[in-house]
DNA sequence: CACGATAGCCAACACGCGTTGGCAAACCGA
DNA sequence: TCGGTTTGCCAACGCGTGTTGGCTATCGTG
């Protein structure tokens, strides 16, 4: 079966509703019912459109989260300038999104789990690679050193999301961008400079 | 109706199983009849011992979370004793099981949400006060500092606990204890100093 | 214009869930 | 030993879920 440009609306309509709804209730509690009924559709063409849940939840998590290139930055600056880059992407209206919906299914759905875990693994750490000493490429205690700066700032930047998007924990839950961008920035800048 | 010492043993049994349960499961997808199944009891007794589900995850939560004590140390090496008392905490047999379901039911439950913000808003909170360098009392820009430090730390905590525990991030998802605190503290004692 | 594919809708199925009520056995204090 | 309470078990209810099949209307194409 395929789908014709006729219908292009409607799937669109239901995947921008389910985005929401497992942004806001999870995985488990987002219903397919819901996210028809918000769409404005029936709840047997989701299915048609998308196989089944867990075909939904994968098209609606389908989506580049590539972290933007940070380019040529005074190190003393990278602090900053990676916390601003990071609030833009979760703020953002469509990778947030979604970035929200993935931490909130993960602790629940294996599926969300690997995927955040692809994302920070990876893409965190070539950064923290890249950013490194370049001449002390080699050195032998190298790789602890990658490891420790990137586990701990793929720890900070996945608790500050849990703790701004998913917990809304004050003051970080109602904070305005610059505010999260003045507390993370040190920080940030302390972990790749130790 | 009360409850006599003859069914006590059951009675615990259940409350293990269901810490099992929504540490593994989260509350969603953790059932009434897999704890009872567990426990070796028929699952009208569970509804029986705690009223519903929601009892059962209140009975299951309802420990002390307290903080321990830091004590007197020297200001450079509060990172790691903080760091050292966290993965005790977290990797102690019940409030480590405690705190990894009330995080892993958090994104779900509201129930679960509010614990975890009374927990890290207070006593995070309160324990950044104390650190505080008492010459500054009365200063102006106190409590900024003070928001951001706690905001900071509760989160890079909640991102290691979530990356360690819940999402089995690697490298931390399998590191040893000591390896966790070499890796937090100094990036603790750096968010204290700042 | 005709015809096959697609879209939309309705009803229903099968399943697992939390929860309830009833009934017999076991316990324990008077 | 008696009588009331607690315990354990079984069956079932009501509900919401994901999913399926079939029917009609609508579209796009030769």
């Amino acid at each position: 079966m395929a789908f014709t440009a006729r219908s292009q609306a409607a799937r669109d309509a239901v995947l921008a509703a389910a985005r929401r709804a497992f942004a806001t209730h999870g995985f488990e509690r987002a219903t397919v019912r819901g996210v028809a009924a918000d769409a404005g559709v029936d709840a047997s063409m989701v299915i048609r459109y998308y196989t089944s849940k867990d075909g939904l939840f994968e098209a609606a998590t389908a989506i580049d989260l590539a972290l933007p290139e940070l380019g040529p930055v005074v190190a003393s600056e990278r602090g900053a300038a990676l916390a601003e880059r990071f609030v833009e992407l979760w703020d953002g209206p469509d990778t947030g999104e979604v970035l929200t919906l993935l931490l909130r299914s993960a602790p629940t759905s294996e599926r969300a789990a690997d995927r955040i875990r692809d994302v920070f693994s990876t893409q965190v750490r070539v950064m923290v690679e890249r950013l490194v000493d370049p001449r002390r490429t080699g050195d032998p205690g190298l790789q602890v050193i990658t490891d420790r700066r990137s586990a701990a700032l793929s720890s900070y930047i996945l608790g500050t999301a849990l703790a701004r998007y998913v917990l809304r924990l004050p003051p970080l839950g109602d904070a305005r961008p610059d505010e999260v961008i003045a507390t993370m920035g040190p920080v940030v800048q302390a972990i790749l400079d130790r």
